[in-house]
DNA sequence: CTCCTTATATCCGAAGTGGATATAACCATC
DNA sequence: GATGGTTATATCCACTTCGGATATAAGGAG
């Protein structure tokens, strides 16, 4: 598989972090609860693709908390680098037009 | 990453085999249009994928050959099995919602 | 305090990937 | 009927990625 390499876990963090959810965890539930509980990030997984992502320039920490949320300082902040919102882009137009050939196929109602 | 899980590789076979393409070779074109290049199942991936997904029984191979073209002794053909078009639609919702999300984090112009 | 949830980190065996290599049938053309 | 390019399937190896277990600890409710 080749390509600007997104794995599937890879994707399901950008999208997280675009739609801003902006710490591990609740990337976590984020994906868990897109995917009506189908998909499950763990804890190996998960931490393991952000560090990634970050190696790769795709999103970078961000050193200021969330202030509508309580402080809570084990949380670690991300977010997308302008990169990372390119790769997205090009991951949910590859993904839409697999979406329109499976509507074609007649895989979705 | 949980349940009966795809992977991308496998993901992409099954589509291209709900689209009717009914062999190895023909799958792999499928999929390298479909991405205007951007995914390239190479042989590797792509005929492992192919035993592993019978072996799951989602995919069954058939003896007969597509009548509209020549003969061609080297071409095994396959078909999805019931729970194979499951799989395929369990997995084209999934991707649908993940398109949406993009669509609503503004990644999809 | 105690206990459950939230949160991050790391380790290990298992699974999957990419690309090279091999083999051979098919087809055009010289 | 030899030659060479394309189509087609198969297998191997090193590498990456994954899933789950384990560890650690802060936060919050009782």
């Amino acid at each position: 598989m080749v390509s600007i390499m997104l794995t599937a876990a890879g994707f399901h963090v950008l999208l997280a972090l675009a739609g801003g959810h902006g710490h591990g965890y609740a990337i976590m539930r984020f994906v868990d609860e897109i995917s009506d509980g189908a998909v499950r990030l763990g804890p190996g997984t998960l931490y393991r693709t952000i560090s990634r992502l970050v190696a790769d320039g795709l999103v970078e920490e961000i050193e200021g908390e969330d202030p509508a949320a309580p402080h809570d300082a084990r949380r670690r902040y991300y977010r997308l680098t302008p990169q990372g919102v390119d790769a997205a882009r090009a991951e949910s137009a590859l993904m839409a037009r697999m979406v329109e050939a499976a509507r074609e196929a007649g895989l979705i109602t």
